[in-house]
DNA sequence: ATGAAAGCGCTAACAA
DNA sequence: TTGTTAGCGCTTTCAT
């Protein structure tokens, strides 16, 4: 923990100016190939490193970025986490990740804090305003996903695609009922599932109905489940996987069976969502090109680049097929009634379940 | 974008020095009150926010903690670092995430990036070598989670601890024949639940037996599934909660039964394991904790208290209960040979998994 | 190509 | 209590 040499340090080694080995670093080219020889050796030696925090001061340039996310123990936001590190990594910046927690406030006192120090901002599933983001937006370069903000950049995953995804496979199954699983109000996505979902069922002739918002994560899906039961369908669409295994889960203790009596499509593809039984349906977003795409594009506007808050860029999503949806079929009158929760499951279908939930997801590309 | 206001345009603003507006801002008390009040009248109607970087050179003080974890997907570590964030945050700190994704050399690479801009590091499963996580130490306060490296501060669970608890929960079933899956050969802790192990079964006179090391990745426990074909027991340890899913999907993919032929004990307690099916049995360390005491000893550090390098902090595990483990019953003749993979599992034993995973864990304290 | 010198915004002696 | 004055380590004109 003792101080560490400087610039000076280092020239007085090398016999040259304070000045000559800054330059040596940071443009190099703009010095006598020799000396900039001679002075990385001598660095070298002392173990110098440039000091990132006295080089920033100077110049605003930290090499930091903010990411946030509404929740960091999403593995979906985990995802994208990733690819925005290793994308930012390549152009040599680091990032300050916010965990916001799913809520508004310390979403924005935790950015308020990381904005001095970085030179953009990616909002990832964020739960502010949208005027508090172009409040954040006239403070930094500002990318934004999943989410319609005008006046400020952003890349979207192809929502109505996604949805048309989900009914359609929903429809070729025969489905011609389906419930809705709201997310949080706060949740752009949510709105955009709905009102696409809306307006399919208008021009198909279906019938959809939407249940009252939950929390985006397991235990909102099990409430759900329990909401469902005053008006079910045989087929179900989710906010995101997370509420559709809650839902699973919920709807199973319930003694009715998925997927033969209802159907259940998520959104997102996270990992869990492979791994419960049965195997979740949904429809996967491209998380890691989104997050890179996004870096890049924040990258080249702190660079200078005109941004394009017009239009966003949109990315295309596919169905991932697993074994929690299946056929219409007509239920027997004993399946019919719902049966008191805690009930055990009828042996004979659970069965069927297993083998197709080991078996190599289907997946339809976009 | 456009420059923020400085001490100095708050001082001209308010009539008084730049180092009183600095004062008024970094030191309260130390300027009168009325002033105080002027001052902070001034800064707020200007927009004046003190740029943590200008005040970081003269002092060190960056307020930003580096957290690396080996892998930021990892549920475990998404746990860990949200613990992290929140105490730090509670100090005034923010975190800088690395995530190595579990290369020791990317690790040491974004380590060595962050290192100049915090005051402190928190290591989350660190894959560095000994010596390169003391080489670590010496440059900042370090403190290292759930591993064992010595004159360096450490916070972990307790492993012999934990590995007994899924010993004595197998052989309160009738266990005596264990297989072990290691996990990486470089986390710590795969060789100390080993070890804990071996010596419990010398001690008790079990028969173990260990598989050769796998990705702590459901992949990884798939691949571990392969390999104990070749010579299996009735119950399995995994080193972490990822491999254990990995190898109860792959074991069930070969038509064997969980828990019926083989029971299965995992470690972490991970979000998922409450999610598959059966529902996985493991021991639980205290993620929360462990982050929050580490953040805590490590800004204790920072200020200067005298480290404890000598005694690992050691907190208590638990055992949850779920379906992954039952009591060994004889199998029967035909279900001893194993059937050929991708067969239907057997209808009548599957359902009876279904309930007990809807149900509340039974947790054991320790 | 290199050196001298003036900051970047803030803190911290030291005086007053 | 407040002002004056050096820096913190690096970058960047402006000279040479």
């Amino acid at each position: 923990m003792e101080r560490p040499p400087t610039i000076y340090d280092v020239a007085r080694a090398a016999g040259v100016a304070p000045s000559t080995v800054s330059r040596a670093f940071s443009r190099p080219g703009r010095v006598n190939a020799a000396t900039a020889e001679r002075i990385r050796a001598v660095a070298a030696e002392l173990g110098y490193r440039t000091n990132p925090l006295a080089s920033a001061l100077p110049t605003g340039r930290t090499s930091m970025l903010a990411v946030a996310s509404s929740d960091i123990t999403n593995p979906y936001y985990a995802e994208i986490i990733r690819a925005v590190q290793n994308t930012a990594a390549e152009s040599g910046y680091t990032c300050l990740i916010v965990d916001a927690q799913e809520s508004d406030r310390l979403e924005r006192t935790e950015l308020d804090r990381a904005i001095p120090v970085v030179e953009g901002i990616v909002l990832a599933g964020s739960r502010m305003s949208n005027s508090a983001i172009r409040q954040i937006a006239k403070q930094r370069p500002t990318i934004v996903l999943n989410r319609d903000v005008s006046d400020v950049q952003r890349v979207v995953a192809d929502h109505p695609q996604a949805m048309q995804h989900a009914v359609d496979h929903l429809q070729a199954l025969g489905h011609d009922q389906i419930t809705y699983l709201s997310g949080p109000e706060a949740a752009w996505a949510d709105g955009m599932r709905w009102r696409t979902l809306l307006s399919l069922a208008t021009e198909r002739g279906l019938h959809v109905q939407h249940l009252a918002p939950h929390a985006p994560t397991v235990a909102g899906g099990v409430a759900a489940a329990t909401e469902f039961r005053h008006s079910p369908t045989r087929a179900v669409i989710a906010y995101n996987d997370l509420m559709a295994i809650g839902f699973l889960r919920g709807v199973l203790a319930t003694g009715l069976r998925v997927p033969q009596d209802v159907s259940v499509v998520g959104f997102d593809n996270v990992f869990a969502s492979s791994l419960v039984t049965p195997g979740l349906t949904t429809v996967a977003a491209p998380l890691r090109t989104m997050g890179s795409v996004a870096v890049r594009n924040l990258i080249a506007a702190i660079g200078g680049a005109p941004a394009n808050v017009h239009t966003p860029v949109t990315l295309p999503t596919r169905l991932v097929v697993r074994a929690s949806t299946s056929e219409r079929r007509p239920r027997s009158a004993r399946r019919h009634r719902r049966r008191p929760a805690g009930s055990a499951a009828a042996p004979a279908s659970r069965a069927e379940a297993v083998p197709s939930t080991t078996a190599p997801a289907r997946v339809t590309s976009s």
